[in-house]
DNA sequence: TGCTTAAGTAAGTGTATACTAACACACATC
DNA sequence: GATGTGTGTTAGTATACACTTACTTAAGCA
């Protein structure tokens, strides 16, 4: 059906399709929603071949979002010295990556928790993971004085949710996208000592 | 199997028991995974009664979102002057609510969404209904001075993320829960002049 | 007693889907 | 030229699921 390409890079390039088409296709529509032949296809490749990869849709689905995991997990910056600069920057790098993906990145996770054994582990690591680093961001600056000592929980809380939020929306209009400096300002003056 | 009633409570009682396990089931195992013959025995009755209240599973989704589009927009207070007060209510109407509900209430208009054409449509209609409410609320607080006069659609995206993102959460722990008063006077901070 | 209403039971249809098996082809390397 | 690797093609299995049909049962009411 497509012609052969018969360039080396072929050779681990289907593999990597069939992760990108199955992430897209689980994002878009769901863990059930998304059919086997339908990744494979997006893939430019046969049911058949996607089988050959891996051993079943699960498996796929998991692995997919192993790589999810780790690109969301390097939006969070180590503490530079900064405040403002640090959340400025994981403003901007959420916005950028939640944006770009189809819709709703964040229910991906849910769907694995739902209908994967496996997918549920690793969502829960990668929950635990991203906690962790955030919390570890701002209990920095809480450390250095310019944010208020308050329960780390709610501090992530308060600060990823307008984010959330915002990325969970379907039509994301960059219009309703608050810049990220107007977005930091804001949040630090409910939670730091020094008033703008 | 079950006994039968012979109360005349029975009569309608059918049809609104299959419209709670549906929207149960439709939240917590999505469009494709709520079976109908696991939403009718989750009701007490079987397949085929089922299909004699309504025409099709997605039909019965589509009703069943309608009652809980009612109640969530029920959650928004009209204003009443006094702003603390309403963001309060607001807040803890819709922890409430949210926390409620089994799992994600907000993933299950994401599955209408994406599954049925019908669901699509309410959805759709439900936020805009909500959006309206919310941006009469803050306006008026806006119009008496007691509110920054900001871009409405920031304001709401600013207010009601963190409630969002912690209803999001699967393991609604309640230590992440900000205790209203708390959660409106760090907003306040942000959005408006009169500081505490 | 007869009629109606709400439900059950049993059986089935058609389709979608995950996943498999068997065979063929093209290319690359040895 | 043989062998291996990656893929296509065709066909299939087994299952689950939405939804239907036909017959039955039990209760309420006239």
């Amino acid at each position: 059906m497509v012609s052969k390409q018969s360039d080396s890079e072929q050779k681990n390039g289907t593999r990597a399709r069939l992760l990108g088409s199955g992430l897209e296709l689980l994002v878009a529509r769901g863990y059930l929603g998304a059919t086997a032949r339908d990744i494979a296809r997006a893939a430019g490749v046969t049911e058949v071949t996607m089988y050959r990869h891996f051993r079943s849709k699960d498996e796929l689905f998991v692995e997919a979002f192993s790589s999810y995991k780790e690109a969301v997990l390097a939006l969070i910056p180590e503490p530079s010295g900064d405040v403002q600069r640090d959340l400025r920057v994981l403003v901007d790098n959420f916005y950028e990556f939640l944006s770009a993906l189809p819709v709703q990145g964040v229910q991906m996770m849910s769907e694995l928790r739902r209908h994967s054994e496996l997918g549920k582990v690793q969502v829960e690591l990668m929950e635990t993971a991203m906690n962790q680093r955030l919390s570890d961001l701002f209990r920095y600056y809480q450390e250095t004085g310019e944010l208020l000592t308050e329960d780390l929980d709610h501090v992530r809380i308060a600060f990823l949710g307008p984010i959330y939020f915002y990325a969970s929306r379907d039509d994301k209009d960059p219009h309703t996208r608050l810049p990220s400096d107007v977005y930091v300002e804001r949040f630090l003056r409910g939670y730091s000592n020094t008033s703008a």
